[in-house]
DNA sequence: CTCGATGAGTTTTTT
DNA sequence: ACTCATCGAG
């Protein structure tokens, strides 16, 4: 048996965390210090030499991506296919389970999954169908309200009834949101979670089952768990101490939706004899990068404690700009990567990292203007685009009637006469008589209580989608989308759209007719749950894997993305944008030190992103919600050690600088740098080819609109304009 | 139904 | 400042 290939490429600490025998274990993996490695090579340890099968295992993780390729890895490294291990997400695997055990579970056979946006689409529902407000119950806080209840195990009847008339109301909506649910067989994110959970907790067998099958259950970003998620891995390991958690504490990010820290706390109450085994070493960055990353997330309290160190050298340190405003902070950003570029660098390796989404705009107007291809990350993702969710709808309508989720979305889409007044009457309807809507509009179509045009166009309908059924009946996946698609109007409907954004929906629904062969050709995960059919199993990872969000994979792009986004990730150059008060750390966090903590190891997140060269930057003014804001530079700056940093351009230590570094680069300061003379100040000398001396009064502007007023010894008060004057400093 | 006016909100994201 | 959604008029 071959073990060195698992073992020879690993350092000290690595290897003890692969090789340990089995048994609760917390790796703390720091920043770049090999997690996934560790994670991957210990299930090829546990395979190989524990003579573990792969039936056994248990993997999750977050996202499908992190899935992806850690399979892709294992198979790598032992040469062959792990079909059979369970590894996955936790909905993911949640999803299995209960497909499995429907029944038992107390859900309908085909249940159906709501994604975010179709949770939020039935919550306004139900607030019209109540009769309140959007504007006093907003449909985003409802959906946080009972999302946030269910990842802490609480359904609707667990609450205690409130003397609180809006905390009542607000019980009301989520006993009215689970009771639509169930009668159309939906299930939300959170609910495949808590499911899930109530289902091993409640059938003694079936956990008994699955704690003898997994005997090694592993989990990775173990910090970004939520209290149900830990809750239902205990649940899986708690009696056989057979579970191994990779994590950083420094790296949590996700408090806001429900992250808990502590889980780190209760993994190690709840298993005493568990091994801690520290990764410290890290193989990304610099020294200069690594030290300042530690000594900013040591202003932290309360941390596990974890030092990362490399061998690997100082390299260069930090460069910090100060830039005049965002204009400024983006241009000086874009011509650095456009030297970057011209050195021989890669785009793709080459990222804008800002706080919040809004961000990026400047920067994506000057990469236009400089002509280098960029990729935003963040967008809408393929399954989550208009036109395939109407598409997804008429498929799941097609497989299941009682989904009115779906009905809604598409009794009227394309548009065919069936107005508001007709699918009010079906919600009363379905409301008085406990229907759902496909029912209520089988009743509507003989009851004759709708005006003769619209009963007809409803009975249009219910044959269009029996006969659609009818249609697809035996045929492959693709052509059963293909045949929706077509029949359903849909297709017909964006082709006479105008615009351009009609061409593209076109393609995306050509497109997703693509997804499926490719989906039938090599279905991802195991063929276990043969009780679905093709469709079932389609829509099922299509609400669980939202997809890319934007093609191109072909050209070389520099990335700009959140802080968030860039997790996990690496880059030889990093520019981490917007580091003022209010905006990084942002306003809302300011408050609460929670928060702030949060913000710092965000930051921590952003500085241990860069292999190589790391610029930090801010603006001194910059535009907010159309108003203009002066801030103070970030205090993450000032955590970081003086050392490991420098400024690109020494700044005037009275006055601040008027020119911009763009304007100072356009009329021949090569960098802008004081070194240069090109930074000016109020009150400083300078000279012009035809007015001569002079010396700064005032400045306005920015940008190529950088204006300044200059007071010249022979010509008298002049208005120049920066990006043309040529001014000298002195 | 489509268009333009009006008004509210505006950190971060995966499933 | 800008986006997004809803609402009323044509």
């Amino acid at each position: 048996m071959d073990i060195t290939s698992i073992i020879e490429s690993l350092n000290e600490a690595q290897r003890t965390a692969v090789t340990a025998p089995p048994h609760a274990m917390l790796v703390l993996a720091g920043a770049g210090s090999g997690k996934t490695r560790v994670l991957v090579h210990r299930i090829a340890w546990l395979m190989r030499v524990e003579n573990v099968s792969p039936y056994s295992i248990l993997a999750v993780t977050f996202t499908n991506k992190a899935a992806r390729e850690m399979r892709g890895r294992i198979e790598q490294l032992l040469s062959f296919p792990a079909g059979n291990m369970w590894m996955g997400t936790f909905h993911g695997l949640a999803n299995r389970l209960l497909r499995r055990h429907a029944r038992e579970a107390g859900l309908p056979e085909s249940f159906q999954i709501l994604d975010s946006d179709d949770q939020y689409r039935l919550l306004r529902r139900i607030l019209k169908q109540l009769e309140l407000q959007e504007t006093s119950w907003p449909p985003r806080q409802i959906q946080w309200y009972i999302n946030g209840h269910k990842e802490e195990g609480r359904r609707a009847c667990h609450l205690q009834e409130s003397y609180d008339p809006a905390e009542r109301q607000l019980q009301r909506i989520y006993r009215e949101y689970e009771t639509l649910c169930e009668q159309s067989g939906l299930v939300d994110f959170a609910e495949l979670l808590l499911r899930a959970h109530e289902f091993l907790r409640d059938s003694p067998a079936a956990l008994a089952h699955y704690q003898q099958r997994f005997r090694h259950v592993l989990v990775d970003e173990f910090q970004d768990t939520n209290s149900i998620q830990y809750a239902w891995l205990n649940l899986l390991t708690r009696d056989n101490d057979n579970l191994c958690v990779v994590g950083d504490d420094d790296q949590s990010i996700y408090g806001w939706r429900g992250a808990k820290i502590e889980n780190l706390h209760s993994f190690q109450r709840d298993y005493p004899n568990h091994q801690i085994i520290r990764l410290e070493q890290n193989y990304r960055s610099t020294g200069n990068i690594l030290n300042a990353a530690n000594a900013l997330i040591d202003h932290n309290d309360g941390r596990l404690g974890k030092n990362l160190w490399t061998d690997s050298g100082a390299g260069d340190p930090i460069a910090l700009y100060a830039a005049f405003n965002e204009q400024d902070e983006a241009y000086f950003v874009v011509d650095r990567i456009r030297r970057w570029i011209q050195e021989g660098g890669s785009p793709l390796e080459c990222a804008i990292l800002y706080r919040s989404n809004a961000q990026s705009r400047q920067f994506e107007e000057k990469l236009i203007a400089m002509g280098i291809p960029y990729r935003v990350y963040g967008g809408l993702r393929f399954f989550e685009r208009q036109e395939i969710k109407d598409a997804l709808a008429y498929l799941y309508l097609l497989t299941h009637r009682d989904n009115d989720a779906a009905f809604e979305r598409i009794i009227n889409t394309p548009t065919r006469g069936i107005g508001a007044r007709t699918i009010d009457y079906l919600r009363n309807l379905a409301r008085a008589q406990q229907l759902t809507l496909w029912k209520a509009a089988l009743h509507a179509r003989t009851a004759n209580d709708l005006p003769a045009r619209a009963q007809t166009l409803l009975g249009g309908f219910i044959d269009l989608i029996n006969a659609l059924s009818e249609r697809m009946a035996d045929r492959p996946l693709h052509e059963q989308i293909r045949l929706a698609i077509e029949n359903s109007g849909l297709l017909e409907y964006y082709r006479k759209e105008k615009g351009e954004q009609a061409e593209t929906r076109v393609e995306n629904l050509e497109e997703l007719v693509t997804a499926a062969r490719q989906f039938e050709a090599e279905p991802p995960g195991a063929e276990e749950d043969l009780s679905a059919t093709p469709l079932e199993r389609f829509l099922a990872h299509a609400a669980l894997e939202a997809g890319e969000a934007q093609g191109d994979p072909y050209q070389a792009c520099v990335q700009l993305m959140s802080l968030h986004s860039a997790k996990g990730l690496e880059f030889e150059l990093v520019f981490i944008v917007g580091l003022e008060e209010g905006l990084f750390p942002s306003m809302q966090s300011l408050e609460q030190p929670g928060r702030l903590e949060e913000e710092r190891r965000l930051c921590y997140v952003g500085l241990t992103r860069a292999q190589k060269l790391l610029y930090l930057t801010y603006a001194e003014s910059r535009r907010l919600y159309g108003k203009e804001h002066r801030a103070r530079p970030s205090r993450f700056l000032n955590e970081l050690p003086a050392e490991n940093c420098q400024e690109v351009r020494a700044r005037a230590n009275v006055n601040r600088p008027v020119a911009s570094y763009e304007a100072a680069a356009r009329s021949g300061f090569e960098d802008g740098s004081a070194a240069a003379g090109g930074s000016f100040r109020l009150g400083q000398s300078v000279f012009h080819a035809k007015f001569g001396e002079g010396v700064i009064l005032q400045a306005e502007g920015s940008g190529a609109q950088a204006r300044v007023q200059v007071k010249f010894a022979e010509s008298g008060v002049k208005w120049l304009v920066l990006a043309y004057a040529n001014l000298q400093g002195r």
